[in-house]
DNA sequence: CGCTGTGTTGAGGAAGATCAAGCGCCGTGG
DNA sequence: CCACGGCGCTTGATCTTCCTCAACACAGCG
């Protein structure tokens, strides 16, 4: 992972009402505070959107954790066919381990900044390989949804299911209430990730609009009946009490 | 996991051919002299096909690891839709942490044997955790492919890419050459495992068959040109080297 | 003011699903 | 010993979902 050239970006801090620290939080509790987040100013990684933030196969150094910005992980294909493979929300930690080589290539779907949550003042760094850990398998857990959801579900189905797993793990990191997010997902980026056609997305998006299920004006998204949305995209329902608000 | 009643299961030893050996020592070189692997007796567990082995939620203790047998990582829909979200072949562990709830439901798609390769014997419970992050990572790269496969790549790509994982997967732990071994799966799991249905899976088959690229009699696969099947699949071409066959 | 990216719509076609039927094999019970 | 039933495989006919190709509107922007 190289640094672009151009001016030096500014030092920011991450308060507690930042994703990054709401993620950290739910991934291990205490460690905030155990790490000093909030009293370091860290130097952040600018990515343009559309740009490669890990390429596949590299190695990373460093414990990057999306500040701001939506990215995914991405596959190519020979043809020019393209896959998103999963989304990665801000808050959310880019490596899977330690010193590894990633197993996928990463884009910035949006203007993205990055922090690096590794460094020497670290008392000890074996503290983030519980953060590490959880977060893999939270990633392991919405890669199976993905493979149910796009090897068993149809179009309207997806697009439900993909809705409701991106408004609880926004919810968790406070961009989301019950209803309502910004989702910065042009419908081709949500082709790529339903494993759709555009042309489809936007017809099946007519159709959930005019079923009164979701409005989505601008970036704007808003579940008009996240019950039904649930119920026909198999979704499990509230099981866990909803992290609070911003 | 409960142990199901019955006379006591005779006591089996792991030797060198053993695909738990192979994988674990692919896992974590040396590892399996380290932990006494072939001079212990171990219980096997036995669980008869088409059974759960671990159900969605349930808390998993031991590492368990398949011995023989095929196993699967299932999603059931409420209408009786199913996804095989991951295949589990002989010498894979099951669970992907220690102590923790499983974030799926494993059925046996073949009659299965299952070790514990934990136990009191060990020197330090910790010299699995190695193993299970390792393996962790293997199924997250498993995962990521299946999601490109059921996104983006129609019934033939996503035959083929399949076999070839199984093949590269199998070879491993010395159940396949670079063209043949026993797949034990029905017409009907290879549907729930490609997002397709069964009859679909049938007739691409023929297709498969008509065009030379695979035979399939009995449950041995036999691949008649790889090459060509790595090249319609987008399936990387032999980077690794292969592993000593039996 | 033209260009590019994004969303939208129409028409036609292809991939895969659904429904239905038949066949061979094998284990089981009469 | 044989009839039966279940399972897995196969094939045909028809239908649905989704893709492909194409065109156009609109907004932002250099």
């Amino acid at each position: 992972m190289s640094m672009t050239p151009g001016p030096p970006p500014p030092r920011v801090t991450i308060d507690r009402s930042d994703p990054v620290h709401r993620r950290l939080e739910q991934l291990s509790p205490g460690l905030a505070a155990t790490i000093g987040l909030h009293s370091r100013r860290y130097s952040p990684r600018i990515v343009r959107s559309r740009r490669e933030i890990v390429h596949d196969g590299e190695p990373v150094s460093g414990v990057w954790a999306l500040r701001a910005g939506w990215a995914a992980l991405v596959r190519h294909f020979a043809d020019g066919r393209r896959q998103i493979e999963h989304v990665l929300l801000p808050g959310d930690p880019l490596p899977l381990e330690r010193e590894a080589t990633y197993p996928a290539t990463i884009v910035a779907l949006t203007p993205v900044t990055l922090i690096d949550l590794d460094g020497p003042w670290l008392s000890d760094p074996a503290l983030l390989d519980d953060v590490l850990r959880r977060h893999t398998m939270a990633t392991v857990h919405h890669l199976l949804d993905a493979t149910a959801r796009l090897g068993r579900q149809v179009a309207i189905e997806r697009f439900a299911h993909l809705l409701l797993e991106l408004r609880d793990r926004l919810r968790g990191v406070g961009l989301a209430t019950d209803t309502h997010f910004r989702m910065p997902l042009t419908q081709e980026m949500l082709a790529d990730t339903l494993g759709l056609t555009s042309v489809h997305v936007n017809r099946t998006l007519q159709m959930m609009r005019q079923q009164q299920l979701i409005e989505l004006e601008g970036r704007e998204v808003t579940l008009l009946q996240p019950g039904e949305l649930a119920r026909m995209a198999d979704y499990p329902s509230p099981a866990v009490p909803p992290v609070a608000m911003r």
